[in-house]
Parts: C-alpha cells; sequence; structure tokens
DNA sequence: CATAAATGAACGATCGTTCGTTCAAATTGG
DNA sequence: CCAATTTGAACGAACGATCGTTCATTTATG
C-alpha cells in the first residue's frame, strides 16, 4: 500500500494538475493575443501542446476556462492587497498603494484580461460575480485604510468611504486602459492621478 | 433629368439611408442583446427586416457596421458637449456635467455599447482610433472648463489639466460600469462622486 | 429599358462539443 | 509480489451548427 501519509497525490493526480496549469497558461496566452471569442478551443490546446479531445478531459467547456483564468487573475492582487494591512501610517500606505496597484493594472496583459473578462461579465452572471467579489475584496481593504486615515487626521471625513474606495479603484483602472490603448506611459499619469486622489482625501488645501 | 436643384437627393438615395440607419438600430439592438461577437450577420438582417445578401449592399461587411455605431453613439453626446461652453460659472457648470453626463453614460445600453466597443478597440486600430478621438474631444472641453474655473478662483492649480479632465471622465465611466453590473442605481452613486471630484478640484478645504 | 435594390442559396472555414478508441498507470485479488 | 482488472488521460475524427462573405438571379424603380 503506497499511501505515504501526508501525500496521498498519486502521479496521475500530479501530472493532471500540471495539464490543467498548462491549459490556463495556454488559454491566457490566446485570449491575450487574439481575445476570447476569436480563440476557438483548438487553438488553446493547440498551445497547450494537448488533443482537442484532451483538454475537455481536464474542462467541462470553454467558458470554464475563462473562469478559472478569471480566478487565477486575481490571485496575481495578493502582494498589492498585503500593503494595505501594514502597520505604518494610511497616508503613507496609500501612496505606496496607488503606485504599486498601478503598476500592475497598467501591464498591457493585465488591461488586455481585464477587459476581456468584464466584457464577458456582463452576460455570464458567474464572470460578474467572481468579479465583482474580487473588486469588493480590494474596495474593502481600501476602504479601512482611508478610514485608519481618518483617524490619524490625514483625511477628511467623507459621506461614503466605501464609494470613495471605489473611486479610487475605477480611477486607477480607467488611467490604466487609457495609458494602453493611446500608449502613453502610466508612469507619465502617475503624478497627476496621485495629486488627484490626494486632493479628493486630504483634510487640507495643498500648497501651490 | 430629374436634377432638382437645391437637392440632389433622388428617391432611391433616400430609401438606402433609410436602410442604412434601419439596418445599424437592428445591430445595435442584437449587439446590445448579444454582444458584437455572439451576434451573426443574418441575426442583423433578420432583425433589420431584410435579407442576408442586401445588408451587404448597405455596408462592406459586419466590421464597418461596429464602426459606424461607434461614430452614432458618439452623437449622443452632443448635447452634453454643448453644455460645457455655456456662459455660466465654470463650477456650476460642472456640477451640472457630471449629473448630465453620468446619467447619460450609466444607461445599461450605454454601458453595454461602451464595452463592447472597448473590448473591440484594443485589437482594432480603426476602432480604437475613434474611441480616442471621441473621448479627446469631450476631454478637451472639459480641460478649457477647469482653466475658466481656475480662472475664477474656484477650482486649484493643478499639474495637468488635460489629464484631471481625464481624470474625471474615468470617474464617471468607471462608476457607471459598476451601477450595470451590480445593479446599484447611479443616483446613490451621484452623491459621493461629485463630492469627490469637487473636493479634488476646490480650492479650498470642504466644510464638514 | 437600364440600373440599382433585394434575394437566398451556396461557399469554405471554423465553431464548441461529443465520440469511440487506445494505452499507461493505479488498484485489486490471489 | 505478480497477474488481472479497472480507471481515466490522451487522442483526433466526426458532428451539427454557425460564421462572414460572395454571387447568380429576380424584382422594382427612374
Amino acid at each position: 500500500m503506497p499511501d505515504r501519509p501526508g501525500t496521498t497525490e498519486t502521479k496521475r493526480e500530479r501530472a493532471a494538475a500540471k495539464r490543467r496549469t498548462q491549459i490556463l497558461e495556454a488559454a491566457m496566452t490566446c485570449f491575450l493575443e487574439r481575445g476570447y471569442h476569436q480563440s476557438g478551443v483548438r487553438d488553446i490546446a493547440k498551445q497547450a501542446g494537448i488533443s482537442l479531445g484532451n483538454l475537455y478531459n481536464h474542462f467541462p467547456g470553454k467558458h470554464d476556462v475563462l473562469v478559472e483564468i478569471a480566478a487565477v487573475e486575481r490571485a496575481g492582487l495578493e502582494p498589492t492587497l498585503k500593503l494595505l494591512s501594514q502597520a505604518r501610517p494610511a497616508k503613507t500606505l496609500l501612496k505606496q498603494f496607488i503606485q504599486k496597484y498601478a503598476a500592475f493594472v497598467a501591464e498591457p496583459e493585465s488591461v488586455i484580461l481585464t477587459i476581456e473578462i468584464t466584457s464577458e461579465a456582463i452576460r455570464k452572471p458567474d464572470i460578474g460575480e467572481l468579479f465583482l467579489a474580487n473588486r469588493n475584496e480590494l474596495v474593502s481593504a481600501l476602504e479601512a485604510l482611508i478610514r485608519r486615515g481618518i483617524a490619524e487626521g490625514d483625511f477628511r471625513a467623507m459621506p461614503d468611504l466605501h464609494e470613495t474606495a471605489h473611486s479610487i479603484i475605477e480611477l486607477i483602472d480607467g488611467s490604466a486602459y487609457r495609458s494602453v490603448l493611446s500608449e502613453i506611459t502610466m508612469k507619465k499619469m502617475l503624478g497627476n492621478l496621485k495629486d488627484f486622489i490626494f486632493a479628493a482625501l486630504e483634510v487640507k488645501p495643498r500648497r501651490t
């Protein structure tokens, strides 16, 4: 009985798991290059180096591949999310957050994938819910940070902190999309972005 | 020779123009219901009440239909654009603009169409350019308004007015998408949106 | 009568998915 | 520990549907 304690993983299961990530990466490549609806299941299989039929042994269908990618995409935000719960002044943390989040979402890969998911989210409820869940996690963390900033006396009282947090995210996302489409570097936008956000949040008027 | 002076429009041409708008409206309906890539040319023709082949007498192909829709969509913004050049205090005008623009872009139809165009814009240069051109027209008008607001002493000096104008638009667009996806009314977001934007622009700290 | 509008069959390509089959690995029985 | 059996990964042909586009033909209009 080869039931090694601790790892119940058989050779088969390990191989299968590897295949899954292989397929996901291949699909991501295809969706980035051609878009979701322009990528055929055959393209994905070929890119993954497996057969068409085998793909269906690992995923119920094309849609489910996108769902999984949407879930994985979220994982990339984890380090940025961690940043928000550090024990430093909220004002400092927010500045760092803007920088880091902007750098992340302004990656062409990230922008394209987000749009692909976004446009699919409108008609596919499960993707929409996933998108909103991810977004809410981020917004809640940001909201907590702003609340702390108010307590620390750096930020002004605002009517709705949750909405404010949403606004900040949407501001950065919007800039990121524009930076990719108009080929202006995010770096050039960042200065104004920070100025805009902090002017909206800070309790004092800015010195010219 | 029925070349009536003043109107070189023949009965035929008028009928053809009517067909074109018929097709555009039908296509818009399809794109809204099913999305661009999910809508077949046959769906559009059927929705327009014409034959499949006839559609190709009026448009070179499916892609061109979307391009034309993107151009028409822009026309809907005209009244809102007009607003910005009125002779009233910039501060007042901006408040009205936010209200009006938000109401316009938060229409589910507008949101869905924008996303459809947006996601196509990434891979189709002509659509991307059209999108940016429309956007720049709006942003330039808004930028001029902000500049006036500074001259009038209501808005603070900002590092880059063009970027600021972009930010405002992106802020409203982002909220609009979220309002459709999460089924929260735009009205509920508007209060915070105005607060956020004016806090970012105004020269004085806000009274609590 | 000439010209343009309108038609729908037809085209080749591709779509997402299913299917029967093969075969190596895992499990079981002795 | 080996042999028998079960499992499921891998494959690619095949399915029916639909895709965007073309074209020969008919119908209607100036």
